[in-house]
DNA sequence: GCATGTTTTGCACGTTCATGCAAGAAGCCG
DNA sequence: CGGCTTCTTGCATGAACGTGCAAAACATGC
């Protein structure tokens, strides 16, 4: 059994359950308590659940995320990125925003005096934008994605063909020259690839940990890349890869 | 058990049924009083309820409601009603959900530990659900509508018509018994229609002023109705015109 | 092919934590 | 006041915990 497998396993039943206990888990894996007090620990590292004692329990998400280490950690980086990503956009333009905490912080950024229409799968992003009395918001529904925080699956895949967008703010998973997007999630991939299809531009904004790493599911190759934002600490080396694919770079 | 599933639990219990008795949780739980009583001490200092003499109430039920000006003043009542409510709902069932002060102090009320299936097209029931590790929550897309606070619009009453539901939770704008359920808004009456169509059972609760009113659009007739929840304090000639016509009278 | 480094896992250690029990203090009611 | 319940505090116990370490599995380089 792959450590990696047995990660996203419990995460598995964390979705479904809502807790797990450490004892439980490890006669099931039959592996020591102590492996999956490690693996526990980690996933609660990168906030995918809280630690408790005797077991994890389903990390909330955005309601009462003040926690989250990651999402502190990089909170300043990810507002500069969300700035700068959102001085691309001009006003009565429609977009596709996707899931992911790097678009949650662009969706905050968002001005109030900016009229957009805007179509999101996350809950999160409706429910920042669903007070912006100039925003024409359009929810795509369908099953929720406790993991993702956001809707995947048949109705929302249909729900997007409907639609057509000026751009994607596209929540990246993987970036990298050769395999271009990438995403974690079967069902995120295919949203993100409809979302794709039916936009006019493709924008990213990524943290650098998200440059040059590859996810399994591919969304869209790295020339279909319209504008790239990045943190100004970004390898240039990576960065003239994407500008030779016809990406305009931004640093933030 | 988990000691935070427990504390959890409590919670739940706290918003459902307003109080809670330490002899009772501990039995409930198969726990001694002691550790109960350290449970309730905690949530009190963490201001999640109020201490008193055998067992515990709630703190101040404005607590958890966020928005909505007029939410405040007809707060308690609400709550009492979402509690009865809940009452009335088994685990494994379906559900429609619709926008509505009311039905969003029903979603609140609702035990993390009942698993259900819901179907939505309030932003914000969907929000204080996505955390509910055993619901399988569906939102309802489509156009949003910022008066509402929820999705109405064709995608809405496509995304709809391709469900069943056991009981449609139905947040009514008026209720009369020659006129039956009413809405304000066309679109919003449409979704409801839609709803109450795929439901097999239509469950309303409403505060007193709405009864005995009707709004301009007609929704479903008085003989639709399975459940009317409402306060203790309605006009008895006015619900025994109801249970004439069928429906189940519960008083909170 | 062998040595080296890395990762994963299990075990032993001392520590922390949740719980229940006992004893005394405090609150409630007649 | 007296009898009762409920509460708090201190303490003991066992379970869960983190850490350091070593063995094993695996990859990497010469």
């Amino acid at each position: 059994m792959l450590t990696d497998q047995r990660h996203q396993l419990i995460r598995d039943r964390l979705a479904a359950e809502g807790s797990v206990l450490a004892g439980e888990l490890a006669s099931h894996f039959g592996v020591s308590e102590d492996t999956v007090r490690r693996d526990l620990r980690e996933l609660a590292k990168a906030g995918l659940c809280r630690r408790v004692y005797g077991g994890a329990v389903a990390s909330a998400p955005f309601a009462t995320v003040p926690v989250g280490q990651r999402a502190s950690h990089a909170a300043e980086e990810k507002t500069r990125l969300a700035r700068a990503t959102v001085a691309l956009l001009a006003r009565g333009q429609t977009l596709f925003i996707d899931s992911g905490t790097t678009n949650a912080a662009i969706a905050r950024a968002i001005p109030r005096d900016l009229d957009l229409t805007v179509a999101t799968n996350s809950l999160e992003i409706a429910s920042v934008l669903s007070d912006h009395a100039l925003i024409e918001l359009i929810v795509l529904g369908g099953r929720f994605d406790r993991h993702l925080g956001a809707c995947v699956g048949a109705d929302t895949l249909a729900a997007v063909a409907q639609l057509g967008a000026d751009l994607f703010i596209l929540g990246s998973c993987g970036l990298d020259v050769s395999r271009g997007v990438t995403a974690f999630v079967s069902a995120e991939a295919e949203v993100k690839r409809a979302m794709a299809r039916n936009s006019a531009g493709i924008v990213i904004a990524v943290t650098s940990d998200k440059l040059a790493t590859a996810a399994p599911y591919r969304v869209a190759g790295a020339e279909t890349i319209r504008h790239l934002v990045v943190e100004k600490t970004a390898p240039p080396a990576i960065l003239a890869d994407f500008e030779r694919q016809g990406a305009e770079i931004h640093l933030a």
